[in-house]
DNA sequence: CTTTCGATAGAACAAAGGTTTTATGTCATC
DNA sequence: GATGACATAAAACCTTTGTTCTATCGAAAG
């Protein structure tokens, strides 16, 4: 068995840039990238952590080529280059939503990441994804364990499927989203289920649903 | 309306290659590996193909940055290396489903496809897709116009989602699989709702559910 | 207190890779 | 035969980018 030390904060950090690097841009990141954007004072320090990583299993370096940093799954293949979203938190009915920070600060430790279609952050941009956790979103035909994947918004169109925050309720939810007058209708996708209504002030717009993510097996 | 005039030869080539290189090494080739392996003497003309693609539209290139070709497609996007897979048909209760030509033969041009993420094919191999027609499945969790991607499979072990056809009923089900004894219980994937019990003979697995798609918007 | 080791620094070097410059060849057009 | 767009060459040039060398620092080990 191999001995899994604990990462130190700086490495966990090239690592999890060049995921994201890569997925924003479709090739991997320079040294230089790495030093400059986890703010490295040296190009040296940076080769350093790589040869780390690399012993590690975490990637592969193809010497001789510029940008020839490979991510490596845990079975040491290499990791697709299909776009990857972070999964930022967990969303279920009372509990509140992670904070978003969708500027990506220098937050955001974790790299718990899915793998989509390529075309969605085409299509909608910078994208985050939230786990489901219970069954409370059963109405809006999403399980336990589904991923839903999100843009950040802060107010939807008639029709459209939201992240809605109950402020009276202190309730996440997944609905979709009619404003009617000065109330709001929050209607479950699934058509044998009853909507919700509720005054405009008491719902507030996180995001757009654009995917859920479901495990099969 | 531009005109579109045949493209030499030897730019149809390099932009081949170019496409064949990302998919192989998962980074853009550079301007020496183009050269190479399109035998073009420099690398001068390689650039001068290339700008001369750019300003087709075929592809970008950044500047200043090694490895900066990017591929476009018609509409001036980036390319998506993505797999994807064939939707042969839909299900609906009551309808037959199509015929599974799980070989998919030098036929059938013309079918919708759609975009997955590149590790399904990779865990499952060879799939296809369903549209889901109605909302019958609703109990499955899968609204109408959903798209079920399926792994072709005769059998199934117990707790699988399996698209099942029931005999005498002359129906298409999403259900989860379970064998008991000489009956099946095809269980809903919502928890809600409660089991279909039927004689294992009735039952006919033409695949396993492998993920479920579903637009937003 | 010294040694050792992981981690960090700064600077320079060297190879890779993008760009430019200048020259040549081809072919259709007038 | 001259003209000009189009394509090809060879060689140099210079920025980007990977690599190396040497030095420092703190914490754990002896």
């Amino acid at each position: 068995m191999v001995a899994k030390k604990k990462m130190p904060e700086r490495r966990r950090r090239i690592l999890g840039f060049i995921q994201e690097f890569y997925s924003d841009n479709g090739i991997p990141p320079t040294v230089r990238d790495i030093q400059q954007a986890c703010n490295i004072s040296s190009t040296s320090v940076v080769d350093y952590n790589l040869r780390q990583l690399e012993e590690a299993g975490y990637l592969n370096r193809r010497r001789e080529v510029a940008r020839g940093i490979e991510l490596l799954d845990r079975d040491g293949e290499p990791v697709s280059n299909a776009p990857r979203v972070q999964i930022v938190g967990s969303i279920a009915a009372g509990q509140p939503l992670p904070v978003f920070s969708a500027e990506g600060g220098a937050a955001s430790e974790e790299f718990d990441t899915v793998e989509i279609s390529p075309d969605l952050p085409r299509r909608h941009g910078k994208l985050f994804a939230l786990t489901v956790k219970g069954t409370s979103m059963i109405d809006a035909l999403i399980d336990d364990g589904d991923v839903v994947v999100v843009k950040p918004a802060q107010d939807a169109s008639n029709g459209e499927m939201v992240v809605a925050w109950l402020r009276d309720e202190e309730e996440a939810t997944l609905k979709k989203f009619y404003l009617e007058g000065d109330r709001v209708r929050l209607q479950p996708a699934n058509s044998t289920m009853q909507p919700i209504f509720c005054s405009a002030g008491n719902v507030e717009v996180k995001g757009k649903v654009v995917t859920v993510l479901r495990k099969y097996g």
